[in-house]
DNA sequence: AATTTACATGCATACGTATGCAGATTAGCC
DNA sequence: GGCTAATCTGCATACGTATGCATGTAAATT
């Protein structure tokens, strides 16, 4: 039972030849229906399956898909931020769906990634994953489209390179969350998330809010905004921060939910009321929005969509069609923490 | 640049035979270390790098470990649940640490995967992740200790076949955080998870949290344990036929924090205070559990030593050493959802 | 009946690497 | 200097599959 079965031994016992075993298991017309039957079943009664690094070698196709999960660099903690926890989930289950095997890598930026995936074969193709400034590892993009390797990523077009990336709408999303609760009757609003430094999309988000502001009237004080990276940790002292200004403030718009529930906690130990007092406002929408209390109101980016997108797309690389750019909607998702 | 770079490019460049490239690139000892040297530099410079299909059929190591996610087929919700997710992120982070990819996969348990990773020699070995009864899939371990696969689980112990399990104390866990909330002066207990059907795990934990209520004389009322399986909603609706049933209770304790998610809602809906008039402790100690207002106080399975403790049991698996069943303590973390 | 066509199978080989074995070169020894 | 030992390199082959090409057979066409 155990000495690994091989096509061989299929074709032995099936008394055919090797090449009509590989054929009939792969459903090949040229190959008797009726010898395909018989090689079949003997194939299952053996328990054969194909051996993967034989098949991938000849085809030069591993029917693997590699995910490249970049670590902020800038948050040592063990866990995963968990948007990008969502998001590995659901290109697990989008390839999966599509038959492929998901190869799963964390990465830290500076390492060789570039070259590693495509290149050693293991997998068809790679998505790139993780917050950041794209200009961080321009070059190594650079690289791989030079290597012709197939690739997708998440997060805001490059420019000036055709690299295919799907991103969320972060301007729109800022926007409307910004609407939102400037129609909850909140005039003085903070923003908490890092813009200066570090990922487009926190900028993109940060200025959609501003453009609301600006279409409703009210006035951008760049004093209220606060650099935070995207964790529970760093929004509860940008948010101490704030407070410590002693700037009126009655509402905050954040950069991610996680900076959202850091800020939530600071306000509320600072004795105010959410959203009575303050008005408090996410983006992402993962999992623990719903389960704060108020929950948060936030911009919802679709990561089971996003996962299907980014796997769709890249499959179309790599059978040699050509993808683009997409960029997907935000969405509003209104629950209790900027009022109704 | 893109016509792939085999080992032959190199040994023609550095005027040495293929063999030679091989070792070298392995560091074998057999070869000269000016030669080596020379090799890897060319190996480097023509961004060479080895054909993983081709190695892996040679040697027959695929320097993978695959991860089995099994779905729980109760819960249809497309979300993973949140703790699997944060042991899938460990696991990822301890095989990099140990130099291995791994290959992620959702499996339904009546798919074929017993029979697939190994076979098909894409990976060196399997971890196996999900709640469950393990007689669902007794018969297919029993498989996989045939084919003398490697392979680890997470959960309980099983008895009766030489399988490496690495699991919480469950019933430790439970009977430490019903403890807690007992010296908190509740008195009277509700129980919310899954218990006759279902996983072994939740089960365990119900047993510990029975045997703190008699080591510290308080009954144990049946009517006041309702099942539910591992998601925020079912937890609501099972705080809400507890409620119903009009019988009186002061602490409710759960078999998973996202149980004791969904209860909290219910009950402060209700219009109770918690911890005031109900104390609610969780299991699992995911992230959300200290953003849920007031943090819950829970039972922590440490899902970063999990990981690690999966994979190193699993590489001696591999490298052919025994390796044992491991129970891993829980730990009891307070938070606010108990009183102090 | 001779020829073409269609269909089914087998032969031989390539994918790129790793390694047992033999050979070559140099050093070491009496 | 002739021998063994030590060190390094190359040759040849195997891993298990997929596929181009040739072959063989039966059916269809003229």
């Amino acid at each position: 039972m155990r000495a690994k079965q091989t096509s061989f031994d299929i074709a032995y016992r099936a008394g055919v030849s090797q090449s009509t075993v590989s054929r009939a298991l792969r459903n090949s017309p040229l190959v008797n229906e009726e010898t395909r039957r018989r090689v079949q079943e003997i194939a299952k009664e053996l328990n054969y399956k194909v051996d993967r690094n034989a098949s991938s070698l000849r085809t030069q196709l591993s029917g693997t898909i590699a995910l490249l999960l970049f670590e902020d660099p800038t948050n040592d903690d063990s866990l995963i931020n968990p948007f990008f926890l969502s998001m590995l989930g659901s290109i697990t289950r989008a390839s999966a769906k599509k038959g492929y095997d998901l190869l799963v890598s964390f990465q830290q930026m500076s390492n060789d990634w570039h070259a590693d995936f495509e290149d050693t074969r293991k997998a068809d193709g790679i998505i790139l994953l993780g917050y950041g400034d794209y200009t961080d590892y321009e070059e190594k993009l650079v690289q791989l489209i030079k290597q012709e390797t197939h690739f997708v990523r998440w997060g805001a077009d490059v420019k000036g390179l055709s690299v295919v990336s799907v991103g969320c709408d972060n301007f729109d999303g800022g926007y409307q969350v910004t609407e939102h609760v400037i129609k909850n009757n909140r005039q003085h609003f903070a923003f908490l998330g890092g813009v200066s430094t570090g990922s487009p999309e926190f900028l993109d988000r940060y200025t959609g809010h501003c453009q609301a502001l600006k279409d409703n009237n009210l006035k951008v004080d760049s004093n209220l905004q606060i650099d935070a990276i995207s964790t529970d940790e760093s929004g509860y002292q940008a948010a101490k921060q704030l407070i410590a200004k002693g700037i009126k403030f009655d509402a905050i718009c954040t950069a991610s939910d996680l900076i959202a529930i850091g800020a939530m906690r600071a306000i509320q130990e600072a004795g105010y009321n959410v959203p009575g007092d303050v008005a408090i406002a996410g983006f992402d929408d993962i999992a623990t929005a719903c389960s704060t209390s108020p929950a948060l109101t936030t911009a919802k980016q679709d990561t089971v969509l996003a996962g299907e997108i980014l796997v769709d797309k890249l499959l179309q690389l790599v059978s040699g069609e050509e993808a683009h750019t997409q960029l997907m909607p935000a969405t509003l998702v209104v629950r209790k923490s900027c009022g109704s």
